[in-house]
DNA sequence: ATGGTTGGACCCCAA
């Protein structure tokens, strides 16, 4: 099983992309981050002329929203919620529960006593976790994936140092996304594959000339996954070279391989 | 230190 994740920016702005992304990495899950759009308004038969019969989508007008296209059935399971806003959407398909996240980008001022924004990126990052300790079990086969808007390693960013203060790398977000991967004992995918020493980013900011020459890249976009989910993951892979694409997203598509037991 | 760009709604906000 191919599970994706992918922030968008906007689905609706997004269609040729998506269209050469589905038909490159052929997707048997897509999970959709920042599809700005209510669910009246989802383009539910792009998707199904694609082959992504299965669909379940947590919209909201101009920000944030959520969705999940598969190809194979799957159960739909609880929705956190958070102050009104579509951020999590989760789903079960055979024994597997799949977490479609975006977390709060927080503004840019990295004190949550001066910004709002910022106190509610580490609060719903606390909630979240909270809300996995209570509900879910280390041994249950957990994937937790989307845009959590943290780079979490010094070489998830360009240069740790001079983004220390700078939201998405702060020691504090740092901190409660570690908490929330401890949780349950999550392990990262991407860096099962790839060392702690690599670069790795999977979001370039559009206000850059040229993204791939200054590279300022971070690593936003994650896929987690709890133990008993390792022996099952067989690949894992960040498509950059979508960042290339007409009318790009700044963030790239995330994949993971499941071998199903 | 600042500004750079994109998307979606509305005459600016969020990323």
């Amino acid at each position: 099983m191919k599970i994706v994740t992918w922030n968008v920016n906007s689905i609706r702005s997004r269609f040729e992309s998506a269209k050469k992304v589905i038909e490159s990495l052929k997707p048997d899950v897509l999970c959709l981050q920042e599809i700005k759009v209510i669910d009246d308004l989802f383009p539910y038969d792009f998707f199904k002329s694609h082959g992504y019969n299965y669909n379940a989508v947590r919209g909201q007008t101009s920000y944030n929203g959520v969705a999940i296209l598969s190809k194979i059935p799957f159960l739909l399971q609880e929705n956190i919620s958070f102050k009104k806003e579509a951020r999590h959407l989760s789903i079960k398909i055979k024994d597997v529960e799949i977490h479609n996240l975006y977390v709060p980008a927080g503004g840019d001022i990295p004190d949550p006593e001066l910004n709002p924004k910022f106190a509610d990126k580490l609060e719903f990052i606390d909630s979240v976790k909270k809300w996995f300790k209570y509900n879910k079990k280390a041994t249950d086969k957990i994937v937790v994936l989307g845009d959590l808007n943290v780079a979490p390693l010094e070489n998830d960013v360009w240069s740790h140092k001079q983004l220390l203060k700078v939201v998405s790398h702060t020691p504090i977000e740092v901190e409660k996304y570690n908490n929330l991967q401890n949780s349950l004992g999550f392990f990262d995918a991407n860096r099962h594959f790839i060392s702690k020493e690599e670069k790795l980013y999977s979001w370039w900011s559009y206000r850059n000339r040229d993204w791939r020459k200054s590279n300022r890249g971070r690593r936003l976009d994650h896929i987690l996954l709890t133990e008993s989910l390792k022996k099952h993951l067989k690949f894992a892979n960040i498509y950059k070279d979508v960042r290339d694409y007409e009318r790009p997203s700044d963030h790239v598509p995330v994949l993971i391989k499941l071998e199903c037991a």
